[in-house]
DNA sequence: CCCTAAACGGAAGTTTACTGTCACTTCGCG
DNA sequence: CGCGAAGTGACAGTAAACTTCCGTTTAGGG
């Protein structure tokens, strides 16, 4: 699932590192199994290692909702943030990276329910993620497609009303990014002007 | 707070109807104070009874929180649904409405998270606020000021939709309901066409 | 191949909330 | 005003999850 984190002061043993990446992995898939709040010894036997072999490399759920939450804005966010960097339609990079990044959350729900509860939003990986969304929504702004009114923060508020839907019927999302999209829109620039169903 | 529900079969004692009423005042507030999973024994500390009390008079959380919705609805959703069925600006009366639930809702978010958890919205108290909901939304199709690919479902999901940011920021969302409004309309007919800030 | 430090699993103690029992109290009818 | 039914609070047993301790195992350098 991912790289063993960066062994700062001296490597993690073989073993160690394996485990380390087990309860990761099983963290991230118990989280949308069984909800935000699930039992950390459901983590870890998930992970088949004992907890207190957990709670060794973990101090507790927030340390660990953290690096998993981590592990997936390094993993997904990024690179999709990049991607739309490098788009040279500004309406088509913000709305791929809108609808990429609706994509990828409402499929990590309970990764995102657990990292809102526990505080794992620090202003450091906010900021990461609000540097390159900024930069598309001024591309936009200056091209005169998207409205002048929104601001860096909105996207990432937008992002998150359009993730809720899901809870509703969790593959309607698109219909409910598009109301947003127009709203956000000078004039309609979608290729399509009606809603998705 | 609310008149004791309806004591069907036989008229409950007087202290054991000053208690019911208490406990649904208390959930209410402690669900607001510690979050939707508060402790049903916190709930009986703050009405001042005994945890058994409580499970007398509910079968458990799921009942609790479902006679607190019952409530919610009853006294504030309701009213509000008659008041703008008799507006009769179209685009006003559907812009009022969804103003007021979401007004509403925002300071109800912990009874809404638990009525979600436990599954207390049925389905006939959705059709009691969807008729209405959907009576409004015809009559804006029909003057032509709401697009119509729109259904009455849509109209929930926006509310949720504006509620959620006030996880963001708990005075901004109207800022998200403007939003959400300009893409609901047909051409722009709010009276501002900028986004509240 | 051996030895040491690192890592592990199992088990047990602790806390927190749920839920039922039972003897006592209070309401309100006659 | 007295009596029976309804209602109540204190208490305790249970369950689930958290957290730590300790004897044993294993990695990996010398």
């Amino acid at each position: 699932m991912s790289a063993p984190s960066d062994p700062v002061i001296r490597p993690l043993r073989a073993d160690a590192a394996r485990n380390h990446a087990a309860i990761l992995a099983a963290a991230r898939s118990a989280l949308e199994a069984d909800g935000a709040d699930v039992a950390l010894e459901e983590v870890a036997r998930r992970a088949g290692v004992a907890p207190s072999t957990l709670y060794r490399r973990f101090s507790g759920r927030d340390e660990l909702v953290a690096a998993v939450l981590e592990d997936y804005v390094a993993e997904s966010v990024e690179p999709l943030l990049a991607r739309a960097a490098a788009d040279e339609d500004p309406w088509g990079a913000l709305t791929g990276v809108l609808e990429g990044l609706v994509d990828g959350v409402t499929r990590h729900r309970g990764l995102l329910a657990a990292a809102k509860a526990v505080g794992a939003f620090t202003p450091e990986l906010a900021a990461r993620t609000l540097g390159p969304l900024g930069e598309l929504l001024r591309r936009g702004q200056a091209a005169g497609v998207v409205r002048g009114d929104l601001e860096p923060d909105d996207l990432l508020v937008v992002v998150h009303m359009a993730v809720v839907t899901a809870e509703h019927d969790s593959r309607r999302w698109p219909r409910y990014l598009d109301l947003l999209l127009d709203g956000m829109a000078v004039g309609r620039p979608r290729a399509a002007g009606d809603l998705r169903p």
